[in-house]
DNA sequence: GTCCTTATTGACAAATTGCACATAGGTGTT
DNA sequence: AACACCTATGTGCAATTTGTCAATAAGGAC
């Protein structure tokens, strides 16, 4: 099963991840490599998507507001990007948990229909 | 805000599109036209969406085997299309519910991450 | 020097979306 | 009849997004 059908099942859609990186970003500023950690860790399926996909989220989202970056030059190997979550970045994420409840019970009343209930 | 941004808000997302018509099927047969209404009335907002992209969506879902249709010209009107769902879309859907509750998680711990906890 | 790991980015085809428009049958109106 | 309007489905095309692969770059291990 390819394309969109293999992206609607769990944790693959893309709809997760910019609210997940904000969540992130919201308790420290990271870079993108260690992000991939973090998202795994607290449930997001990053083997559906390849790195690449996160940064280019990263730098959508700093175009857009949702966050700023700076170089950390000092730490060993190659530099990294530092993303930070700006204003607008919050209250994007706000605004997404606000709505996240109505978003749950969509996904429960699915669940309940498909299992012939109501 | 725009593209993206605005999808990944609630209901928008056509994550939800393909499950919540499989969902409806699984009911009854119905044409696209209805289906309109009958993804509104269990919480999807379709005013997000354009009705071409349920219609091809459709059409995608039945090339892929998880619905069937069938022409209905017993009806006053435009000729209509109903759709059934196949034991491939029943298998879909009852794989995509078994992976929702991880999905509510997900959700349920961005919001709290995002509200400070843990 | 060569290989591996970390870390980020670019390029290009393929898929998907947004939007407008086309088609077509039926109903009501002037 | 001509017109507007509602139901119902579909197409065309530009713009955006995704998938995949490859490029770059710094440092450490051997």
């Amino acid at each position: 099963m390819n394309g969109r059908f293999r992206k609607c099942m769990y944790g693959a859609g893309t709809d997760f991840l910019i609210p997940a990186i904000l969540a992130v970003l919201k308790k420290e500023p990271v870079h993108g490599y260690s992000l991939l950690e973090k998202l795994s860790a607290i449930g997001l399926n990053t083997s559906f998507f390849h790195p690449s996909i996160l940064y280019r989220t990263l730098r959508a989202m700093e175009i857009h507001g949702l966050v700023s970056s700076n170089w950390d030059l000092q730490t060993s190997g190659p530099a990294r990007r530092v993303y930070s979550i700006t204003k607008v970045g919050e209250d994007f994420l706000e605004n997404w948990c606000s709505t996240a409840m109505e978003n749950i019970q969509l996904i429960q009343k699915i669940v309940d229909i498909a299992k012939g209930g109501e």
